[in-house]
DNA sequence: TTGTATGCGTTATCAT
DNA sequence: ATGATAACGCATACAA
């Protein structure tokens, strides 16, 4: 490429990263060199010589969940803005892969890791000594030392209890995600809190324990529902499991919102399409995921952001009417 | 590293790569000195030295879209099994993005690239002048000499057409996509074959060109049915677009099967939770990702491998109910 | 089996 | 303003 412009690999560098002085006439030879030749500038090469990659890591549980796709486009379009690259991994609510993807990311040398960590702080020692800047999102991992930008778990699930409550529902079952997810167990924990607080059954058995999982969410719902006295209102931690557990309901022709209460963790566009449409716990995943970059940006420029606590926002809809004094089948 | 386990940089590279042949000792050496220094191979200085990065682009237009994460997620655990690393980028139904990416990925010297494309062949210049094994998936772009995996698009519509008129539609409102995608070509193309072929309403304006996006479907919704004489069924070019037309139709209290049909293109569970379900065309998007993945491959290996087209399947459910007698609104 | 030397493509340093 | 040179971290040909 060099010497088809008759410069150095030196002057062809200097004009295309348009750092140092440089001469017009040199300019234009490198340009239309490197036209003619298709010459794309190795990033392999550069970021070897340089520090940085120019590139993120973004490492989330289940892209085919709704919450997570767009925590991904909003990552993605936000380290745009600062012209990072976001390389892509999903862990497939897997521990084995989300640690090979930290792995490859971390030889990969990316410049900083966002990630929706599952599993203990052990699971995750690369991180956690610090080799690269990182910030957690959506979920945490206790007792790492790693800014975080999560939501308001207990104020969501409060919420939406104290709504059932008010509603007259005294059985709320619940479809809890993995406990090896602070989402998880924040969020499970909170409801335990908010039915001794509100004072409605405590009863061990309407709490079903999935996996984020649709599938999981019919196994739940079925569980709770055979139970001798089955709950008169629905709550899962997220939308995936939401999912199956409508469709439960819906095989055995009980009617949301008359038969039985439901309300969803995470909203999603669908969600309003149901009849009637679902009362859910919602928040803004698009700030969630600009937040999380912007803490890394910080991160990454040497600073100690600070962690942000997200809040849930409790949207009610037709599927949690008042509790009518008739019976359920 | 290599000094601290008392051994030239050549041996520990021999050793962590588990190339050539090495003493017992040495492997012992470098190994406790690799644990205990955390050393980590760097992937940028190995992809310099050989030629390939073991990592593939996965080119994506909107991964919000649920056929789309989807492929994603079928995308990478393929490559997976054969050691790659998916580096992704999404799009975001734009040009400018998609060709920012082709290059930020070529530039990351990528062994391969698998792009669902919009857009002429000029657009995408780099990929055609075979720069870089490459394979659409879903969409392609004409003229160009690349392996694709698509969905019979054509066969899919027709379906649905065929199967809207013998339930007693003559007016069928179709909500294209963007005609800059293939498969928004292709789509429409077939729906216009088919109303011709069927002897159903061949009327102009029971068409609307959206963009694959929810908004679009709601607006193609809205102006459908505020037509003189509007559709008795509705078809959707995808899920989201459908998401916002039945979105305006439950806004109107237009009940989807008995005032209107509906067929939207892709499968996704929540439609199975409407009431009554949707009657869709779906396609099996897992086995076009991992097919897409082994296209590549042997792309790779400098193989020539043969375009697919994987059937479309109308699913019939209760959105598209024989045609009434009565009038609607 | 292992060490030495070289090169991958780029950029920073130091001359000129 | 530009060229020569070294260095980034690793893998290989060759020598020992």
């Amino acid at each position: 490429m060099a010497q088809k412009a008759g410069v150095s690999a030196a002057t062809a560098s200097r004009v295309l990263s348009g750092h140092s002085s440089t001469s017009e006439e040199a300019r234009q030879a490198v340009r239309t060199a490197a036209a003619e030749l298709g010459f794309r500038p190795n990033a392999q090469a550069r970021s070897l010589r340089k520090t940085s990659t120019q590139t993120i890591g973004l490492l989330l549980p289940d892209i085919r969940n709704p919450f997570f796709a767009d925590l991904a486009h909003a990552v993605e379009q936000r380290a745009r803005d600062f012209g990072y690259l976001t390389l892509f991994g999903n862990a497939n609510e897997s521990q084995t892969q989300q640690d090979s993807y930290v792995d490859v990311m971390l030889s990969q040398r990316v410049d900083g890791l966002i990630a929706a960590p599952q599993g203990s702080a052990q699971d995750l020692r690369g991180l956690l000594a610090g080799e690269v800047p990182t910030v957690f999102v959506d979920r945490v991992v206790d007792g790492a030392a790693v800014p975080s930008v999560t939501a308001d778990n207990t104020g969501g699930i409060a919420d939406a209890v104290h709504h059932l409550t008010q509603r007259g529902h005294r059985r709320i079952g619940y479809i809890a995600g993995p406990q090896s997810t602070s989402t998880g167990r924040e969020r499970l924990q909170a409801y335990r809190a908010a039915v001794a607080e509100t004072g409605a059954d405590d009863d061990g058995s309407l709490i079903y324990l999935g996996d984020f999982q649709s599938a999981s969410g019919a196994a739940g719902a079925r569980c709770l529902l055979d139970l001798a006295e089955p709950p008169t209102a629905l709550l899962a931690a997220d939308s995936l499991m939401s999912i199956g557990a409508i469709a439960v309901c819906n095989e055995r022709s009980l009617t949301i919102g008359r038969d039985v209460a439901f309300v969803a963790y995470d909203d999603i566009e669908a969600f309003t399409l149901l009849n009637p449409a679902l009362t859910v716990i919602a928040h803004d995943v698009h700030a969630m995921g600009r937040l999380a970059v912007d803490l890394l940006i910080a991160e990454i420029a040497g600073e100690s952001p600070e962690s942000a606590v997200l809040p849930s926002r409790l949207i009610i809809r037709g599927s949690t009417p008042s509790r009518p004094e008739g019976k359920r089948p």
